[in-house]
RNA sequence: GGGGCCGUAGCUCAGUUUGGUUAGAGCACUCGACUGUCACUCGAGAGGUCGCGGGUUCGAGCCCCGUCGGCCCCGCCA
């Protein structure tokens, strides 16, 4: 019967009660001083007597008739001011109502004539006709517009945030809050259903030596001495593995003292799981099965598994460890074609041991210098001496570099007629990077970004280090992970030859998490904390608790961590962090609205046993 | 740390190219008119440290230097 059809709005609301629609005359958001959610009110409630309380999201005084939006959490309603069942004093008290007032009204649900439906509204088959209203909360002026004119743009974002009490009033971001606490609660379904612990870890915790800077917490009570802020619940979750709780998750905030991004906040917030007695696999189809029913709860259906990509494959064919297989665009080994030549620069590149690389693009020969200089412009930036171009036109090859080619040499390029090969020469380092680049431009640029395409993807075996400009080893992912067992031999003698139990997930080139198999044999822990540079004396002071732990008896474990303000912003179609956010900060890490950091009276500082550097 | 863009009425913007009288518009606000609107409509009014500081100039919203704030990117950060 159509009370049960859900409508978009109910969905919002909450997709698993059905209750809401299925008895119309009473809701569940009922309270004392009211009986309905403006938002929620549909044909089924006419004749219903509702008391509403919300905000005047906008008025139509006609003189002897007034209309007024009522706006709440489930969305807005049209309020009717008539003569004909509203008493004079209150249509004259409705009329000079400002905006964004706290109002309550009493009246009764009517469906509205035919041609005064409005289609536009998800309440616009019906009205209420108020017999009563009263200013509960009144409003200033609003310093920045909730309802905006069609076509008017948002206000800036910096009085956004400075006003963001207002700015979360608007449909879209209480769509996309609403939308991020749905998330949460299906992942926590999800997780609970499966045997996984809720468990909190500490706030106040110990700095991290490495990986990014740390939020920094004074002691009072231990003069000189600091918490940090966790930059993620890594050894918590760990040690919670060892006293055997088995299976762990958290939605959990973590901290990072770095430079911001639109996807970037220092504060954020991750869906963190660890398990005992697993391998990569069962994380992976747990991970899996999870952003199935996340991305379900947002109306969007995605493969029950990912495509898998060892990390030395996804560099060779895309030159990043995060690619955007939606499309093709695949990287490829030229140096045979440049073999041989007088080119100099290929010469000297793969005289050095390097390669050249590059990518095909078809019906790229029809790309202006101007573009194609352009690209050469992101190449450089992205650390690339410069770029070959080459393309094939009816005529054959053209381009600077075309005359060095030999005839067999421009044979193994392979280009197609229409095609324009672009090549950076150096090594992997040089290469990788630079036409992982070139390759998102030129998607951009030929439309080549299929447009309702979901690409998921594992990549997996990452390499446990990566070898530092001064020759130190840091570990790709952390000192936790473990080595890929075949790879044992190869951490002393080729260590960043060695393979770790790490995989990540991977959404259209954004990374949505990642996680490892972690260490859980003390003796192993200890040699790659050795690797890393971190010597017994130093291993024992900042990681003892969880080598002493690791020795206690620790079982096999691993998990892994998704980003879950990036999650909920892809489903949300936002393209900022701060939008799914209720109260972010700015790019230089600053919260607008309540106005943090600020400055702490110096008798507080004394207490803190500090004292700030005047220069 | 570096590069780019932006800052004019409560909000969104025009005016900056080429310095020149009193800095404009729409929305919001105040007052008035209007009985079926839905971005109601119509009339009148009030509202400005042109982010801030300095400089050039007879004269600066406009040019120059500095600075603050916001956004985007590199570095940094998984």
């Amino acid at each position: 019967m159509q009370l049960l059809n859900l409508t978009t709005l109910d969905a919002i609301l909450d997709p698993h009660d059905r209750a809401l629609t299925a008895t119309p005359p009473s809701s569940r958001f009922a309270t004392a001083k009211r009986s309905h959610l403006a938002g929620e009110l549909r044909a089924a409630h006419v004749g219903a007597k509702v008391i509403l309380g919300g905000w005047v999201h906008r008025t139509r005084n006609l003189g002897g008739i007034v209309f007024l939006d009522l706006r709440d959490r489930g969305g807005l309603v049209q309020v009717s001011f008539d003569p004909k069942w509203t008493p004079a004093d209150v249509i004259g008290r409705a009329g000079r109502v400002g905006l964004e007032t706290v109002i309550t009204i009493e009246g009764e649900v009517a469906a509205r004539p035919q041609e005064m439906r409005n289609p536009e509204m998800e309440t616009g088959d019906i009205e209420v006709r108020a017999t009563d209203f009263r200013i509960v909360g009144p409003a200033d002026t609003p310093a920045i517009p909730v309802a905006r004119g069609r076509g008017e743009k948002l206000p800036a974002e910096e009085l956004r945030l400075k006003h963001r009490n207002l700015d979360l009033r608007r449909s879209d971001l209480q769509r996309n809050i609403i939308l991020r606490h749905r998330l949460q609660q299906a992942t926590r379904r999800y997780l609970d259903e499966r045997g996984f612990l809720e468990i909190e870890t500490p706030i106040l915790t110990k700095p991290t030596p490495e990986g990014a800077r740390d939020y920094v917490v004074p002691s009072r009570v231990h003069p000189g001495e600091f918490y940090a802020l966790p930059q993620s619940p890594q050894l918590y979750k760990q040690l919670l593995m060892i006293s055997g709780f088995d299976r762990y998750f958290q939605i959990a905030r973590c901290f990072r003292d770095e430079d911001l991004r639109a996807d970037r906040q220092p504060e954020f917030t991750q869906i963190d799981i660890e398990a005992s007695f697993i391998e990569p696999d069962d994380i992976i189809s747990l991970t899996e099965g999870m952003l199935g029913v996340l991305f379900k709860e947002a109306g969007r259906e995605i493969p029950q598994h990912f495509e898998r990509l060892e990390y030395a494959e996804a560099m060779e064919r895309y030159g990043s460890d995060r690619p955007d297989v939606r499309y093709a665009l695949e990287l490829f080994d030229a140096s045979d074609a440049f073999r041989g030549s007088d080119f100099a620069v290929t010469n000297s590149v793969l005289a050095g041991g390097g390669r050249v690389r590059g990518l095909k693009v078809p019906g790229g020969a029809v790309l202006s210098r101007k573009e194609v200089d352009e690209i050469e412009a992101i190449a450089k930036s992205a650390g690339a001496g410069g770029l070959i171009r080459i393309k094939r036109t009816a005529s054959g090859l053209e381009g600077p570099a075309a005359k060095f080619l030999s005839e067999t040499g421009a044979e193994r390029l392979g280009l197609a007629e229409g095609e324009l090969g672009l090549f950076v020469a150096g090594s992997d380092y040089v290469t990788n990077p630079a036409l992982d680049r070139v390759r998102q431009h030129v998607a951009q640029i030929m439309s080549l970004v299929p447009e309702n395409k979901d690409s998921f993807l594992w990549v997996t075996d990452f390499p446990m280090f990566i070898r530092e400009q001064n020759g130190t080893l840091s570990s790709v992912h952390h000192p936790f992970t473990a080595p890929n067992p075949e790879d044992l031999s190869l951490l002393d003698s080729k260590p960043e030859r060695a393979r770790a139990l790490a995989y990540d997930v991977v959404l259209n080139g954004t990374e949505l998490g990642g996680g490892s198999i972690r260490i859980n044999d003390p003796a192993l822990q200890r040699r790659v904390l050795g690797l890393l540079g971190v010597d017994e004396s130093t291993a024992k002071a900042r990681f003892g608790f969880l080598l002493d732990a690791l020795s206690a008896g620790a079982p096999p474990h691993g998990g892994i961590a998704l980003g879950f303000d990036r999650i909920s912003m892809m489903l949300a179609g936002a393209t900022s962090l701060r939008d799914v956010i209720a109260f972010p900060k700015t790019t230089a890490a600053r919260a607008l609205f309540e106005d943090a950091p600020s400055v702490v009276p110096p008798e507080d500082l004394r207490e803190l046993h500090l004292q700030t550097m005047t220069s």
